[in-house]
RNA sequence: AGGGGAUUGGUGUAACGGUAGCACGAAGGUUUCUGAUACCUUUAGUAAGAGUUCAAAUCUCUUAUCCCCUACCA
């Protein structure tokens, strides 16, 4: 009961299963156990893709197999290289590695071909000259059969010359396609005879005008699976009315060879595909948002693409930690965004270094600073770096008699739960001195321009004061966070809050569009940071990414956008520190 | 003549015929120079019904609900 039973899910447990039988040679030998990453260069990889990326790596890896990246490149009309090489970097970016070279699905074209001129001469496929709403109409509905083309039992020779015909360049597209021999009336519409390669005119980013047809995803798939040794070509939930059609493939190829000259024959497992809530993840609906310009690319840190994490200072570990706790399982999950959040969090606080800055400034003004000496003196103040590391140590930072604080620290009449500044209260400026306040000052349309406070030259550092004559400590409720009005950065600070306001984008209207968060993105100009930011400083860790993380004290986590210069510092809001006091009020 | 999957606290996920557990959340509390973090306590569940069995989340049947399938996309 105690003992930490390890739980295995249910690919592992098939896997398990396969190896002790010997499904895939000597049984007992777990490294031939090989998966892959197929993803189509057709645009950018989102965090869905990075679930799929650690189920299918992390199996590799666990079972000492190997673990291939294939582009699936069989659609010329579609495909780009720009995006073979975003998905490499973003591949990288999360920590994985893929064993041996890259491969491409449009490697395989002429071996698949060859299979294909097999199939035929088996009478297992044909050439259809049907038009596509010929094609449409045949197959019928799901409720009721559907008819068999006109052309399905014409002479193999005709289907042989006709399908040269169109590998030759010598047919428009449209104009024919090879089909599989099934079953039209089979109750998987899949089955119905489906398409095995169409005419495709056009060039390919790695063949260039070598081909004039492309197979499609059912056929191809599985080969490709076949031809490097895949073990569990493992894919998402809507896949699981094509593995019959997987199998069938296979099978056909395999249809009257001899034992040792059958191809191999991976298993295709299907699991459920991630789904978070105030997201969505149509590569459709993300592409509008890139295209009708509701975002600013595809790199829009609102973004769900893993381009857009990275951008927005989203740590892969808290992705992969992520998407850990998402499990393996064939249940259409809803996770809850806030889980990642969670995630991000956890890892940052752990590793981003804490720096004070304000963000909506107001002026604090030390009326009695001269008590302490001059009235112009700066003093420096050691600031922890991170107090969940201590090896993080301290920095200096300046204090005087002016400072920024934040105007949300402030208030006129403040209820007695606010432990922040008003008249009358006191409150730690952190790391630097205890502050009462006294006085505030507004502009004619009552904005609140400065406030003015008294220091108590004991507490510096942020310490308490020396107990008095009965023992009694002096306390303070509140810590703020400040800067030194006249040795402090201007910076931007991007926040960003969820794309859509609706948990299931799109579920009400019909359009996502309904359902866009017009507030996501607000501008900040005016933010007051620490000089420290110019600079990487030692106690910054080294991000594998080079990107600059931190934790601005009481605000949140924020990195350094790639829109800052060397002097003009942009800030990404990555996330919001939990704030108990927001949900209070 | 439709077919294929799924259903365990609010959420995600274990338990594979033998004590329904974990995580996140939420609520309360402790600590605190971040209303953060950390720590403690509490919270709440086998979709419904029937059957098999000494014993059912687990096996069988019925019902309900949700997801997927009718591209020359993947």
């Amino acid at each position: 009961m105690t003992e930490a039973v390890q739980q295995r899910h249910f690919i592992q447990q098939i896997i398990d299963a396969d190896i002790e039988s010997g499904k895939w040679g000597t049984p007992g030998d777990r490294s031939v156990i090989t998966t892959r990453f197929p993803p189509e260069p057709n645009g950018y990889l989102h965090i869905g893709h990075a679930k799929a990326i650690h189920i299918s790596h992390g199996l590799a890896r666990e079972y000492g197999g190997t673990f291939i990246l294939r582009f699936d490149d069989t659609n010329p009309a579609a495909e780009e290289v720009e995006f073979v090489d975003s998905i490499k970097h973003d591949i990288e970016w999360l920590g994985t590695h893929w064993d041996g070279e890259v491969r491409f699905a449009s490697d395989y074209f002429g071996q698949m071909y060859d299979w294909a001129v097999e199939l035929i001469e088996k009478g297992l496929a044909y050439v259809d000259e049907s038009t596509p709403e010929q094609i449409r109409e045949m197959r019928g509905k799901i409720e009721t059969p559907g008819v068999d083309s006109p052309f399905r039992d014409r002479p193999i020779s005709e289907s042989l010359d006709l399908f040269a015909q169109m590998k030759d360049g010598k047919i428009e597209n449209g104009k024919m396609v090879l089909r599989a021999k099934i079953d039209m009336a089979s109750s998987n519409m899949n089955l119905r005879d489906p398409v095995m390669y169409r005419v495709v005119n056009a060039p390919h980013h790695r063949t260039g005008t070598q081909w004039s047809i492309y197979p499609m995803y059912d056929w191809a798939h599985g080969l490709e699976d076949s031809i490097e040794g895949v073990t569990n070509s493992l894919c998402s939930l809507e896949f699981e009315d094509h593995r019959p059609l997987y199998d069938w493939f296979i099978d056909a190829i395999n249809q009257g060879r001899s034992d040792d000259e059958k191809i191999h024959h991976p298993q295709q497992t299907e699991f459920s595909r991630l789904a978070i809530s105030y997201t969505n993840m149509s590569k459709r609906y993300m592409r509008q948002l890139v295209q009708e310009n509701h975002v600013d690319g595809w790199d829009d840190p609102r973004m769900i693409t893993l381009a857009s994490f990275r951008r927005r200072g989203y740590t892969p570990k808290s992705i992969e930690d992520f998407v850990t706790g998402v499990g393996v399982t064939k249940f259409n999950a809803m996770m809850d965004i806030g889980r990642l959040e969670g995630a991000l969090r956890d890892d940052l606080n752990k590793r981003a270094p804490r720096r004070m800055a304000v963000l909506d400034p107001i002026k604090l003004v030390i009326t009695n600073w001269a008590d302490g000496g001059d009235d112009d003196r700066v003093e420096m103040m050691d600031a922890i770096n991170n107090p969940e590391d201590d090896s993080a140590g301290t920095r200096a930072i300046p204090f005087g008699k002016e400072l920024w604080i934040e105007r949300e620290d402030f208030m006129i009449d403040p209820p007695k739960k606010f432990f922040r500044l008003g008249v009358g209260r006191e409150v730690r400026l952190r790391c630097g001195y205890w502050v009462k306040c006294h006085d505030f000052k507004q502009d004619l349309d009552g904005n609140i321009t400065e406030v003015h406070c008294t220091y108590d030259p004991d507490t510096r550092g942020g310490n308490n004061p020396p107990p008095d004559e009965e023992g009694k400590v002096r306390k303070v409720k509140g810590t703020i966070h400040w800067v030194y009005a006249h040795d402090c950065i201007d910076a931007e600070v991007r926040m960003f809050d969820r794309l859509y306001k609706a948990e299931k984008p799109g579920k009400a209207t019909g359009n996502h569009l309904d359902d866009l968060n017009e507030n996501s993105l607000e501008i900040l100009k005016n933010c007051k940071l620490e000089r420290s930011f110019l600079t990487k400083t030692p106690d910054e860790p080294d991000w594998a990414d080079g990107i600059r993380r931190f934790q601005f004290e009481r605000t949140g986590y924020f990195c350094i956008d790639q829109d800052s210069t060397q002097s003009d510092l942009v800030f990404n809001r990555t996330a919001t520190l939990r704030d108990s006091w927001a949900k209070q009020r």
